[in-house]
DNA sequence: ATAATATGTAACCAATCGGTTACATAAAGG
DNA sequence: CCTTTATGTAACCGATTGGTTACATATTAT
């Protein structure tokens, strides 16, 4: 079962590790290294479920695998928030509507 | 604990749920109604995991609770997710910039 | 008062999650 | 070859999730 995108950017660490893959393509091992507080095989099986949700990709160099930012499926998280705009971008149109109903 | 809205609307039934509350406030039980597989205590806690993510407000009247959409805090999302239009609305831009790392 | 209606909560359960440590695999280097 | 380096996977564990059924609470109707 592949995970929805909303799935995979509901934990933090994992939302961490796509902003830090902005920057470019990365090794595990630096992702890894940037979250002292957890281990290197957790950040390994974020980074499965994040390959499963098709957020980022994987290129091996070597002995090294290389990570890099996928962003696309995200476009599908963007598309329904969207939808929310209109509601908070002002709060008078949303009593109007309210009203109406 | 507050739950942040990336992890409210990682459930596909709180996000239909919010969807629902685009037309108006709805009452619980009307809204539990549209969800034929899944009980109305589901739903009622799924109700109180948007409620204590403020993403619902609630309102009594008589003994019916009117649930009413709050999509401020989807501002949050939207702008964590804005970040990232770039790397998929031209693949050769995201190419380059993976280049020059 | 009593019954009916609308809704939340408690207790329970199996599945999933996110973490850990120990082990497996694969490539590079001496 | 054997060792080191880079990384994934397995097994395990406690917490959380999402569902269920049974019960509690509050308001209106008879």
């Amino acid at each position: 079962m592949r995970p929805t995108p909303f799935h995979a950017i509901a934990d933090p660490t994992r939302r961490q590790i796509l902003d830090l893959l902005r920057r470019g393509p990365q090794r595990a091992g630096d992702l890894a290294g940037r979250f002292p507080r957890i281990s290197r095989p957790a950040v390994s099986r974020h980074l499965r479920v994040l390959r499963s949700s098709r957020l980022v990709k994987q290129q091996r160099r070597g002995r090294e695998l290389w990570y890099q930012l996928n962003a696309q499926p995200l476009s599908q998280v963007e598309s329904w928030v969207k939808e929310y705009e209109m509601f908070w971008q002002d709060r008078l149109e949303n009593l109007k509507r309210s009203v109406e109903k």
